[in-house]
DNA sequence: CACGCTCTGCCTGCG
DNA sequence: GCAGAGCGTG
């Protein structure tokens, strides 16, 4: 037996040695990092390096198991080896691997870790990081999704157990509102009593609370509007199970529902992961809290990250109650705060800390930080949202004139998407370069779901759904009232509707759009033999060629031009993902579309400011940040403001919104703006009223006459006065003129060689070749335009 | 069956 | 203020 003595400075050097390795992390984050064992949550305040603790933690997981805390003293320990250790402390820390690899206890292979994310983006970022630090074979091995790719692998496997049968499609949003909207036709019931939106959340909500049709029906009681939606809920899903489709809750709740009803099954998957993590825990739903349960129910090892005063999206089903209450649902919790936070600069933190402060339903938590108070936070009332959107462009001009600072340092960050109508036109106005990330995402578009659709009846003809969306989609004479009877043959003979046309001659009640539907059977079955024998870049041209989709977008001519750059986009994925893919198949490409929805839009490389909502920030960071809109009634939303719940739920935005920025936060509010049509007047946000004076700096404001006066003349009008010279003066050289040919500077487009010249209302508007960034068009006024 | 007119309702949105 | 859906007519 060692020496005691000697094991305790065995056990200090090695913990010392750990600490040094991250030693670049705080103390809290290390604890983070060492608690292996048993349920952990961490409450990770915006800023304070939660990435970088989920992916140490992995990595440790994986390295080194359960090496710094474990008490083992090896036996043949001598005084020569704890000394050789004692010296190792001052090497740097990169140094240390070799060493600590030996402490190795209980290391997990990597396939036995499961991180659970909520976006794709999420998941390939911990991928990323996780091959940095872990190396790329590895890290594949660790098994890193959103929470539906991992349930969708599962059921791929083991669905028939749940009655899923083999090649089941995956619908969308919008495939369930059409599936949804044909229940209701078919129950006869009114849209107008129960509107497809409010089934639509009550059955996701439903199916999110793990509650099955039964359960719903109970629930319903009396209730008359109730019950209806429980009649819908179970059409609906003895429809799904028809088309051999689920929908997006359902790739979890049947998870959840495979794993609780089959022992066998639940047993191999519990023992298979060991380890359970997950991410944003405050976005998770009842049904996700019930999977993660089960899942670890073996080992216990769940560790859950994320902060409830970031959660903002309780009106898509996500609970905050997770994580509120997650000590009590698992037992023996260990409860980590990270509360430093390296992002933002001490007046920023202020405000967000006296906003968040205000809500009751919340973990207490104040973030710091070392660095200085840095600018305080700018109030700016304005008087329209045009002036507020000017404003904007210009400070941003102003800010980043010269070089100061580039571009994609700023962001606008708004609550609504419709906000970005005024920002978008006066930056143009202004010659800024600019991206929106607007809400419609690139899958979501009309043109792809079509094409799509097209596909997806190729590789499944029971698609009634689909079928219904494109079978008249270029316009073949195939009418509502022809579909009805094709779908009435269907439901009486319990076949597909596709089925049905293939044999269309065969009904009497058919037999005027017999042609027109054998024309569509014809198209179908010709794709679906190409489809074996072709390429899927070729497969997907043909099928816009061949089913007049592209010959009807191009009939648009200039207003269908986006649709058909987009749908010529979808084949380049499809070439992009033969790269990646050896063994590509038409399912398999389908499947990834059904589930990777977004196509990443933000570039953080592009120099152009950029605007979002504030939804669409969450996880991203901006040196300088502007939040126009901060009106009541808008910001928070007039549905909220007499709802305590809604109302935290905005303010729990707001602190999103204002941890965004490390440097700089504008916040600004009009006294008018338009709504829906009409000028509403809106008092500031009851949220700057909540920010701490201290932290703030209030701009003065024009008087009003002076502000009328800008707004209602042009730029640049002949009748400019003195005043708004010096609200929009130029900050280069007075107004020049300059002709075809000419070579011109921009602040922030650089170089470049005027095209055209236009006279337009007292201003000129000059459209530029500049030499890196394209093409621009821009006023006089507002671009700044220097002789190179 | 297709087109055009009127009516309604409108925040945020991952998979 | 605008888009999508419902409804009536050619």
């Amino acid at each position: 037996m060692a020496d005691p003595a000697l094991g305790a400075r065995f056990l200090k050097a090695k913990r010392a040695l750990f600490d040094k390795k991250y030693s670049r992390l705080n103390k809290e984050q290390r604890e983070a990092i060492y608690c292996i064992h048993g349920p952990l949550l961490i409450l990770a305040g915006a800023g304070s390096g939660k990435t970088t603790v989920l992916v140490h933690r992995v990595t440790h997981i994986v390295r080194y198991g359960n090496a710094y805390a474990s008490e083992r003293i090896p036996e043949d320990i001598t005084e020569q080896t704890v000394e050789t250790l004692e010296k190792a402390l001052s090497f740097p820390p990169e140094a240390l691997d070799g060493i600590l690899s030996a402490f190795a206890e209980d290391a997990c292979p990597p396939w036995a870790v499961l991180c659970f994310t909520f976006t794709n983006k999420a998941a390939n970022e911990m991928k990323e990081r996780l091959s940095a630090t872990l190396g790329e074979q590895s890290a594949d091995d660790i098994h890193a999704g959103t929470f539906h790719s991992v349930c969708l692998r599962i059921l791929r496997r083991e669905g028939e157990r749940v009655g899923l049968r083999s090649g089941f499609t995956i619908y969308d949003t919008d495939d369930t509102k059409r599936l949804l909207r044909d229940c209701l036709a078919a129950l006869n019931i009114d849209e107008k009593l129960l509107s497809i939106k409010t089934v639509q959340n009550a059955v996701s909500r439903a199916k999110e609370q793990l509650l099955t049709v039964e359960d719903y029906d109970a629930e319903a009681g009396g209730d008359y509007k109730l019950q209806m939606a429980a009649k819908v809920y179970r059409e609906y899903q003895k429809r799904l199970l028809e088309n051999n489709a689920v929908d997006f809750d359902d790739i979890i709740c049947k998870t959840v529902e495979l794993l609780q009803n089959h022992e066998q099954v639940r047993s191999y998957y519990q023992h298979r992961y060991k380890y359970v993590c997950v991410d944003e825990y405050q976005d998770t739903n009842h049904a996700q809290f019930v999977l993660i349960s089960l899942l670890s129910g073996h080992y216990h090892n769940v560790m859950v990250i994320g902060d409830d005063d970031q959660s903002i999206y309780a009106f898509r089903g996500a609970t905050i109650e997770n994580i509120l209450g997650f000590d009590r649902m698992f037992r023996d919790t260990h409860t980590i705060k990270l509360e430093q936070n390296y992002r933002s600069t001490g007046n920023i933190l202020g405000a967000a800390n006296s906003v968040i402060a205000r809500n009751v339903g919340r973990h207490r938590k104040r973030l710091w930080t070392e660095q200085g108070d840095g600018e305080k936070v700018l109030v700016k009332k304005l008087e329209t949202q045009n002036l507020e959107a000017r404003y904007i462009a210009d400070e941003i001009l102003r800010a980043s004139a010269g070089g100061k600072r580039p571009l994609s340092d700023f962001a606008v960050l708004y609550r609504t998407n419709a906000q970005s109508q005024a920002l978008e036109s006066a930056f143009t106005r202004s010659g800024l370069a600019y991206r929106v990330l607007s809400g419609t995402r690139f899958y979501d578009r009309k043109e792809i779901k079509d094409v799509i659709a097209y596909l997806c009846l190729i590789n499944n003809p029971a698609d009634n759904v689909r079928l219904k969306r494109v079978v008249n989609e270029p316009k073949r004479g195939i009418g509502n009232t022809s579909l009805a009877a094709v779908e009435q043959i269907a439901q009486a003979e319990g076949v597909s509707m596709f089925a049905v046309m293939e044999n269309a001659s065969k009904y009497i009640a058919l037999s005027r759009v017999a042609p027109n539907l054998a024309g569509f059977v014809t198209l179908i079955h010709s794709l679906a033999k190409l489809s074996t024998n072709v390429s899927l870049p070729e497969l997907f041209r043909e099928t816009i060629e061949q089913s007049g989709y592209h010959a009807m977008l191009e009939a648009g001519g200039e207003a269908e031009r986006d649709r058909l750059e987009n749908v010529d986009e979808l084949i380049s994925t499809a070439v992009e993902y033969e790269q990646n893919n050896p063994e590509a198949t038409l399912a398999g490409f389908l499947e990834e579309v059904a589930l990777v929805s977004d196509v990443d839009q933000y570039d953080r490389d592009a120099d152009a400011v950029v605007m979002m909502t504030i939804h669409s920030a969450k996880g991203l960071e901006f040196p300088v940040v502007f939040m126009p809109g901060m009106e009541d009634g808008l910001f928070p939303g007039h549905r909220s403001m007499n709802d305590a719940s809604e109302m935290e739920e905005e303010r729990r935005l707001a602190y999103v919104a204002i941890t965004r920025a490390k440097q700089k936060l504008i916040m600004t509010h009009a006294r008018e703006r338009l709504m829906f049509g009409s000028t509403s007047y809106n008092p500031p946000s009851c949220f700057i009223g909540e920010i701490d004076e201290r932290y703030l700096e209030r701009a003065e404001e024009p008087t009003a006459r002076q502000r009328t006066d800008f707004y209602t003349r042009s730029a640049g009008s002949t009748g400019r006065t003195e005043l708004q010279r010096d609200v929009f003066r130029p900050r280069t050289a007075p107004k020049e003129l300059f002709s075809i040919g000419d070579r011109v500077v921009h602040a922030s487009f650089g170089a470049g060689t005027v095209l055209s010249v236009k006279d337009m209302g007292g201003d000129t508007l000059y459209e530029v070749a500049f030499d890196t960034v394209g093409t621009k068009k821009m006023m006089a006024t507002y671009a700044r335009l220097r002789k190179e």
